[in-house]
RNA sequence: UCCUCGGUAGCUCAAUUGGUAGAGCGGCCGGCUGUUAACCGGCUGGUUGUAGGUUCAAGUCCUGCCCGAGGAGCCA
């Protein structure tokens, strides 16, 4: 293919020619002059066509190409204050490459269910194109932030046996004659990772079979999850902060245009900086009877009661032991007070919830063993997992951030659905 | 699974107390050398989700079903 250029680039074009390769966004027709929106996935750029200036078959291109046809664009590149984004293409020739016919995203409104249905095309506006540039800059920083803090990336299975009491959350696909489930968290696995590494993480796609139909549940989501020998639940809290901070701060330098595309209000995002408020699960009980928010001491948080927790503070907030009973069997109990555990969740500001889960792991066999044997949980599967105990056992922390929850609230995007270029919901396979 | 709301033109919606189904956008034709979701004139558009029921008459009222949205629970 010949050589084109990119319309990120284009500022280093000006004066020069440049050809451009991309798609019509949208066009105005002005009679003998047209103003061509032309995208190329890394910007937008206005072409202006003057009927004098190009062949009468490229001139018949320009006024017949229409929305999301592939095109070619040859011109003159310029600096213009009466075009969207200052850069503007005097073109002297234009080639539609395929004509696209009745694409059905017009630049006006549309119903979810209508754009959902049309995901694959979807992706293509400008909207949908700021939020999953946002998301790989989160995954990048993600994994820049962890490879340069000693964490080694040791990611983790998706099949996995069946391995708890309760499989009505997992997905079931056939082992040659086994049962099989796609994995819900790679947790366990790291926990062996990190008495070989020390800190490991694991990231990618996670499954839960959830009926839930909210704007915060995908049945199909990526989660990011570090894990740390010797570190207990301050140290993860400090790793959590640091992490975060360095997502939001990378993402407010490195996609702002993609911000104010999506016309985030950043003035809270800006004051994401460690140290974050901590409280107690304690506390948090009492600001909500305060705040009339009606929750027992011993019940987990709704999505109501994480909202209005998060009201009283101006940056994410950690939330630290949980009653056991509504934590994982895994927890670490709080030795003077086993009623308790070692369990902390951040929630994010502005009503986005819990962004990440963890805590401090139990480093006791003895525990862990009357933990699986309480729960009626099959010994079997979990031999693996005691033997970490029986072998070399040390005080651990680890955490899991939902990365689509993450964007949502960089982005200030209502629905989790928009945070993944092919969300998985529940009813809704296709495309 | 439960609660609430909805399904009318390709899209977004309107349609009075049950009385001839409408607008904007899109598309098509024409006009314009500075448009920013352009504007101006014309044309094009319907098995009102589905199956029954009530009625002289149903988009409108009743029942079942299907589909969607918002919320709850659970969680990242």
């Amino acid at each position: 293919m010949a050589e084109h250029a990119y319309i990120e680039d284009i500022a280093a074009h000006v004066g020069e020619e440049a050809t451009l390769k991309g798609w019509l966004y949208n066009k105005t027709d002005k009679g003998r002059l047209q103003f061509l929106l032309v995208r190329d996935g890394t910007g937008v750029i206005q072409a202006v066509v003057f009927e004098d200036d190009v062949s009468p078959e490229a001139f018949e291109a320009a006024k017949t190409v229409t929305q999301e046809s592939s095109l070619i664009v040859t011109g003159t590149v310029r600096t213009d204050k009466r075009a969207p984004g200052g850069y503007e293409l005097t073109v002297n020739d234009v080639e539609i490459v395929q004509l696209a016919e009745d694409y059905p995203i017009t630049p006006k409104e549309h119903g979810v269910d209508f754009l959902m249905d049309r995901r694959h095309l979807w992706l293509r506006s400008p909207r949908q194109h700021a939020i999953l540039r946002v998301r790989a800059e989160v995954v990048r920083a993600i994994r820049d932030w962890l490879d340069s803090h000693g964490f080694v990336n040791l990611d983790t299975p998706i099949l996995t046996p069946s391995s708890c009491e309760d499989t009505s959350t997992l997905f079931e696909t056939d082992y040659f004659g086994d049962t099989a489930y796609l994995a819900q968290s790679g947790q366990l696995y790291n926990e062996a990772n990190i008495m070989s590494f020390g800190k490991v993480y694991c990231f990618g796609p996670t499954f839960r079979a959830e009926k839930s139909k909210t704007r915060r549940h995908l049945l199909e989501f990526w989660m990011l999850e570090p894990e740390m020998a010797w570190a207990d639940l301050d140290e993860c809290m400090k790793v959590e902060e640091e992490l975060v901070s360095y997502l939001v701060q990378t993402t407010l330098e490195n996609r702002a245009q993609e911000l104010k595309t999506l016309q985030r209000d950043t003035t809270l995002l800006e004051k994401v900086e460690p140290p974050f408020p901590r409280i107690t699960y304690d506390s948090a009980v009492e600001i909500l009877s305060r705040d009339g928010v009606s929750i027992e001491w011993g019940d987990d948080f709704g999505a109501p009661h994480e909202v209005a927790l998060a009201e009283h503070f101006e940056k994410p907030v950690f939330v630290h032991h949980y009653p056991t009973q509504c934590k994982a069997f895994y927890m670490e109990i709080d030795p003077e007070r086993p009623e308790v555990c070692l369990s902390v969740d951040l929630l994010a500001t502005e009503g986005y919830g819990e962004i990440i889960g963890g805590g401090q792991r139990s480093a006791s066999y003895e525990y862990l063993e009357q933990q699986v044997e309480r729960l009626g949980i099959p010994r079997q599967a979990y031999e693996w997992y005691l033997d970490l105990r029986r072998y070399g056992s040390v005080p651990h922390s680890g955490f899991g951030l939902g990365l689509e929850r993450t964007v949502a609230w960089i982005c200030g995007v209502k629905h989790i659905r928009e945070t993944i270029p092919f969300p998985r919901l529940l009813g809704r396979m296709y495309p």
